[in-house]
DNA sequence: GGTTCACATGAACAAGCGTTCAGGTATAGA
DNA sequence: TCTATACCTGAACGCTTGTTCATGTGAACC
């Protein structure tokens, strides 16, 4: 037997089950694998966890909670739009560098039952953030003038992206510099803009 | 009974497996179900593939192929560098509109066994590509002076999660012309740029 | 009508899974 | 030492799934 405080064992739990739903995705993970790699029983699983699904689901949620309350917190205190998009873009890295596992889970699963409203409010909110600093930054003079809205949808959806690829592709490592650099200034050389 | 020929009984079967698959993954996606949207009995799926396994590969296998092909055939007879990536953004974006269901598939499957080397090579190349293209354009003037390799790693990321986006999210839709806009001139105005 | 062949069927089997539960064990206080 | 409490165990059950196979059916030719 291996007698642990709930608490630590519950936390096990939670720790293994990331490991093996977001290599494996939701339905192939199995509950004797995630019990052991926790290092506890079958049952001791289900001490904590009314079943498989609420253990996915209570992953998901405290991980999306926690990343999009952090986003939040940072998000209002820049002095340009330049700036609030840089610190935005910076946080998003980050954060996605930090939560690997977990970005491959939610790609992964985006079909699944429960999540779905989640995840796709998680992101509009995402772009409409993005669309106000587009509108902060076309009426301070700082971004040319141009559709917020489209503007908004592809600079989420590149940073969506890039952040997949880092996670799916080890030799891809995008810094927020970088990102930066290629958002505000595009490929062309000054002359041949519009 | 339900008598077709061969050839037609196949591609019911590979259709209906497409749709299924890429709806649920392939581990919660059933025989019995593809077999019912196929129109044919359990037993007469394994009349036209060994095991779910050889049916998935046989499907990623023929649409990576043909994707593939269509998109190197295009590649090479552009007259400047810029018109060479937004020909490149054009086929990719219109491949995805037509294979919504395959991406979808793609992206949810990446882990498994099967064909993640496929992939990783199928991106890479796609990256050398543009890559190649940004070069040129460097040389050419088009393009101002940035380190290549990064610049096709952010675009090709970009790329990937604007299809995404709009495979995920109907509300979401970008056409080659606003991406060209996007990722030639970037978001400042032009007294602003280094 | 008889024969052959390609195509089709779905009950049956075995393996794997989520989940339960009757019981076991360490710790702390009386 | 006894009891209560919190934590843990893994065999067993029932259900779903991939796969097989003995059998059936229609069409084409003799």
């Amino acid at each position: 037997m291996n007698k642990r405080s709930g608490i630590e064992s519950k936390k096990k739990i939670i720790d293994a089950a990331m490991a093996v739903f977001s290599t494996k995705g939701y339905a192939k993970a199995n509950i004797r694998e995630i019990a052991k790699a926790a290092g506890i029983s079958v049952g001791g699983v289900y001490l904590y966890f009314r079943n498989k699904e609420e253990l996915y689901k209570s992953l998901i949620n405290s991980k999306m909670h926690y990343i999009g309350s952090r986003l939040e917190i940072t998000a209002g205190s820049a002095e340009s739009a330049t700036e609030a998009l840089s610190d935005f873009f910076k946080l998003h890295l980050e954060n996605a560098l930090k939560h690997k596992e977990f970005i491959l889970l939610h790609i992964r699963e985006h079909g699944f039952a429960f999540g779905v409203n989640e995840k796709r409010q998680f992101f509009r909110k995402q772009r409409t953030l993005i669309e106000n600093i587009i509108q902060r930054g076309m009426r301070s003079g700082e971004f040319r003038k141009c559709n917020a809205d489209h503007m908004a949808k592809m600079i989420m959806g590149s940073l969506r992206g890039i952040i997949l690829s880092m996670a799916l592709d080890d030799d891809v490592h995008i810094t927020p510099k970088m990102l930066n650099e290629f958002v505000f200034n595009g490929l062309l050389t000054a002359g041949k803009r519009d």
